[in-house]
DNA sequence: GGTCCCTGTCATGCC
DNA sequence: TAGGCATGACAGGGA
């Protein structure tokens, strides 16, 4: 380190680091955010760690079990049963307790509970899969057994604290840290709806205020989806409005809120009358119907029951194919695989135009399903090695894949230890990365060789033209100059005359002129046969 | 439904 | 030898 080079490169790897953190949605300052308040949480985690160990020791045995042959960390049966539960019973079984917490609070409650008819599909299938997550599964563990009687920053704090190292260490503590993040808002906004008066507005913009804060660095349960999506799914967020009469209001809050569903506050402080009136008005946060019931990319349709639907055996390729890149990656890489298509569900309906059809996912079988399409097509491919790299969690964007130096390439990728899955993706999408843009130039000089060619030819055309015209112009000008000739020389003879001065007869005489510019009259007799003016035979009668 | 065009991808050879 | 480039061929999708 004392190397300045080595210094450098440092940074230049922190730098690396950190553009993957922002490739994957997390700012620079939430993050900064995030690892400040987790230190000040193990502080204070210390100072009570002897009190909850006990406790903590039960939880932890009923979540995980090292495996001392692989090192790694692997679910508990529990954790692993609840995976293959319905939404529902798992619902009942891990958070739907009369004491929990979360059924306590009118609005995460609705969140989690509402109907099927009434969410959208895809954000239903998204908290199945999420509230699955061991991750989670712990969570609410915890939430269950001690959230009753303690407060919210304790809750939070056990959760950030006493997971196994291995798992909070690792990259799942960012979707840990928003699964919690998420949950204490809830918390939040419960506390606040919880002494909120009984105007309607006043109600909205109560949650408006929560959720739409700008100071609030904090990550709300919407922010944070959104954070995690890419910049230009970021755009969308406008387009997210409010349903509600007073559509000004949709100029200031991104979230979709049905008003309606907050027409009797009361309802809000009762659990069991809210959570029923909450599943038939139900509130959407950061959802729009229209486009999460629109098309779905392979991701969005993972979590789609709607879309799965559509054919069984498209269902058993897209689980088959989920699979094929989760099942290779540890823990903490498959908690960010479903984190990041999480929130491409939540992002990328808005995004699709199209139902795209899910075969061309697979990578079993490139050849008949790597194929795209034209024009926009080309923007949906490069957008597919995008969810392709963010569902295998690669360390690197698609652009940075495919243009950095191979040697800039070589070291990033061997500074990221990435699993067979992860090495092959990536060294494909660089490879067809490459090949594209040979591709492009190659048809581009094809197509200029082309041009040129075409240019060639019409240059070849006009130069031909202007020979034609020329040749048509020196035969015009020979006629004409033979007639000039040939005056000439009837004038010439004309004047000729002998030392009697008669004139000479044409047809016995005729005039020859020499290189030298000496004309001569030969007898046509003579001429004829030898051609060339002599001694005794010429007559010089005229000098040019 | 056939055809053309565009584009991505693969295979292959060359550097 | 690995990697990149160039290019023909093929296939899918849109017009």
């Amino acid at each position: 380190m004392d190397d300045p080079s080595a210094q450098f490169q440092h940074e230049d790897l922190i730098d690396i680091l950190w553009r993957q953190d922002v490739d994957l949605g997390v700012e620079r300052d939430i993050f900064d955010g995030c690892l400040r308040q987790r230190e000040e949480e193990t502080t204070r985690a210390r100072e009570r760690e002897l009190k909850r160990k006990r406790e903590l020791e039960r939880i932890m045995q009923r979540l995980q079990k090292l495996d001392k042959e692989t090192g790694e960390f692997l679910p508990s049966p529990s954790s692993v049963t609840s995976q293959a539960v319905p939404l529902s019973e798992a619902l009942h079984s891990t958070v739907f307790t009369p004491r929990s917490p979360v059924t306590q609070n009118p609005l995460l409650s609705a969140l989690l509970f509402s109907q099927k008819s009434q969410k959208p599909p895809s954000q239903e299938q998204a908290f199945s899969e999420l509230l699955s997550l061991p991750d989670l599964q712990y969570y609410l563990d915890v939430l269950d057994s001690e959230a009753s009687s303690l407060p919210l920053e304790d809750i939070t704090e056990i959760c950030h604290q006493n997971l196994p190292e291995p798992l909070r260490e690792n990259s799942t503590d960012a979707l840990l840290w928003d699964v919690t993040q998420t949950l204490s808002d809830s918390f939040e906004v419960a506390q606040t709806l919880s002494s909120i008066p009984s105007d309607p507005v006043e109600i909205l913009e109560t949650c408006i205020q929560t959720f739409s804060d700008p100071g609030n660095h904090t990550p709300s349960p919407s922010n944070m989806i959104y954070s995690c999506s890419t910049p230009e799914n970021q755009a969308i967020l406008p387009k997210c409005q409010i349903n509600s009469s007073d559509s000004t209001l949709s100029e200031f809050c991104p979230y979709t809120i049905n008003i309606s569903s907050l027409s009797k506050p009361e309802q809000l402080n009762s659990a069991p009358q809210t959570l029923s009136q909450f599943e038939e008005r139900h509130v959407r946060l950061g959802f729009d119907d229209s486009a999460s019931v629109g098309s779905m990319d392979l991701e969005t349709s993972l979590y789609a029951p709607d879309t799965l639907n559509k054919g069984q055996s498209d269902k058993d390729e897209l689980e088959s194919i989920q699979s094929d890149y989760t099942d290779l990656l540890p823990l903490s890489l498959q908690s960010e695989a479903v984190e990041a298509t999480l929130c491409e569900t939540i992002t990328y309906t808005q995004h699709q135009t199209q139902n795209e059809s899910t075969p061309e996912y697979s990578q079993r079988e490139p050849q008949a399903n790597l194929s795209t399409t034209s024009g926009a097509a080309g923007v949906r491919h490069v957008y597919r090695d995008e969810q392709r790299a963010q569902a295998m969690s690669l360390p690197l964007s698609v652009h940075d894949i495919i243009n950095l130096p191979v040697e800039a390439f070589n070291e990033a990728i061997s500074s990221c230890k990435l699993n067979h899955t992860q090495h092959s993706l990536i060294r494909d999408i660089r490879r067809r990365g490459k090949n594209k843009m040979a591709a492009q130039s190659c048809r581009k000089r094809k197509m200029d060789g082309l041009i040129d060619l075409e240019e060639e030819i019409e240059d070849l055309k006009r130069e031909k033209e202007e020979i034609k015209e020329e040749n048509e112009r020196n035969i015009r000008e020979l006629h004409e100059t033979k007639v000039k000739l040939r005056k000439l020389y009837n004038e010439v003879f004309r004047q000729l005359r002998d030392e009697h001065g008669n004139s000479y007869n044409p047809r016995e005489y005729k005039l020859q002129h020499s290189t030298d510019g000496t004309v001569y009259l030969l007898p046509r007799s003579t001429a004829d046969k030898t051609n060339m003016p002599t001694e005794d035979l010429p007559i010089a009668v005229y000098h040019t």
